[in-house]
DNA sequence: CTAGGTTGGTTGAACGCTCAATCAGAGCCT
DNA sequence: AGGCTCTGATTGAGCGTTCAACCAACCTAG
C-alpha cells in the first residue's frame, strides 16, 4: 500500500515554480557577491551578524545559532575569514573552551563595500518584482514555514 | 552620494524571514534525501527530469537547461551518477559532440525508492503549513520572481 | 575547401559544506 | 579529589560546485 500523499498537478506546478525561483534567487545573490566582492553570501551573513553585535564580537556558538549554521561550518568559515583578515579569533577568558569572533576594521570596510551591491540586487530581484500585498504575504508564508521547521519565530530585536 | 535604496525595518524583517525559511527548507530536503536515499537533491532533480523524458533520455545540454544547471555542474553530476550506475552516457550519432544521458533501471528504481520520502517532506514542510490561499499566492510570487530573473515562464507541459 | 568562430561537453584546481572523530575545558555527583 | 558526562570548538576526509581552460565537432563566410 502506498500511503504517500503525492502532489497534484497544481501542487507540482507551484512546487516547481517555487523551488526554481528560490534556487535562482540564491544563486543570483551568491554570484553577485562573489563577483563584486569576492565573498560568498554565507560570509556576508557572518560579517553582518558580527557588525550588528556589541563590540562587533560574538561567541562562535552564538554566531552559529543566529543563522542556523553548524559549528563545523562556522569554524571553517571563520578560519577562512581570519585568513583574509576580516575576522579575528579571541579566546574567552571566563570559559577557556570558548572562542570569540571579532570583526576587524578591514572586515567592516569589506562589508560596507559589499552592502550596496547586495542590497540593490535584493531589491531588484525580490522587492521590485512583487506588489506590497505579495510582500506582506511572503513574510507571513516565511514565518509559517519557519514555524513548521521548528525554528522559533524570529525574535524581536532585543 | 549614496544612491542605494536600503531596506526599511519592515523590509528587512521580511527579507530575513524569507531567506532563513528558504535556506532552512532546502537544507531540510537535502538532508532528508541524503540521509534516506544517499543522494543530494540535485541528483534527485536530474533523475526526475530523465524519468519524465521520452526513452528516459535527454541531451546533456537540454538536461542542464531544464533546471538551469551549468554544463560543468551537470557533467560532474552525471559522471557521479554514472559511477553509481543510475545513469548511462551515450554518444549522439547525428552530432558527435553531443552526449545523451539515459536513466538506467537501477536509477529508476532508486528514484522510485526516494520519491515517497521526498514528497512527504515537501508536503509536510511546505504544503501542510500553508493555507490554500497562501499556496496560490506563493505560486504567483514565484512566477514573478522567475520573470524578474529573466527565466521564461515555466512552459506548459509539452 | 578551409579559416575562424561557435557550440557541446569535459577536465582540474580551488573552495565551501557535511559528517564523523577528536579534544580540551566545564559541570556535575559522590 | 576522582570519574562521567556534557559542551564549545576544531580538524580532516569526502563530496559537490564553480570557474576557467580546454578539446572536438559543427557551421558558415569567403
Amino acid at each position: 500500500m502506498d500511503r504517500t500523499r503525492w502532489l497534484s498537478e497544481r501542487e507540482q506546478e507551484i512546487w516547481r515554480a517555487f523551488i526554481t525561483a528560490v534556487e535562482g534567487l540564491i544563486d543570483h545573490f551568491d554570484r553577485q557577491l562573489q563577483h563584486d566582492s569576492s565573498m560568498p553570501y554565507t560570509y556576508y551573513e557572518i560579517l553582518v551578524a558580527l557588525s550588528e553585535a556589541p563590540d562587533r564580537t560574538l561567541r562562535m556558538s552564538d554566531l552559529a545559532g543566529v543563522r542556523g549554521f553548524s559549528r563545523s561550518r562556522l569554524s571553517h568559515a571563520v578560519a577562512r575569514l581570519e585568513q583574509v583578515g576580516w575576522v579575528e579569533r579571541r579566546t574567552c577568558p571566563t570559559d577557556r573552551r570558548g572562542s570569540y569572533a571579532v570583526l576587524t576594521d578591514a572586515g567592516f570596510a569589506a562589508l560596507e563595500a559589499a552592502a550596496p551591491g547586495h542590497v540593490t540586487a535584493v531589491r531588484e530581484q525580490l522587492f521590485d518584482v512583487l506588489t506590497p500585498e505579495q510582500l506582506a504575504e511572503l513574510g507571513e508564508i516565511s514565518k509559517a514555514i519557519l514555524k513548521g521547521l521548528g525554528c522559533p519565530d524570529s525574535p524581536p530585536r532585543h
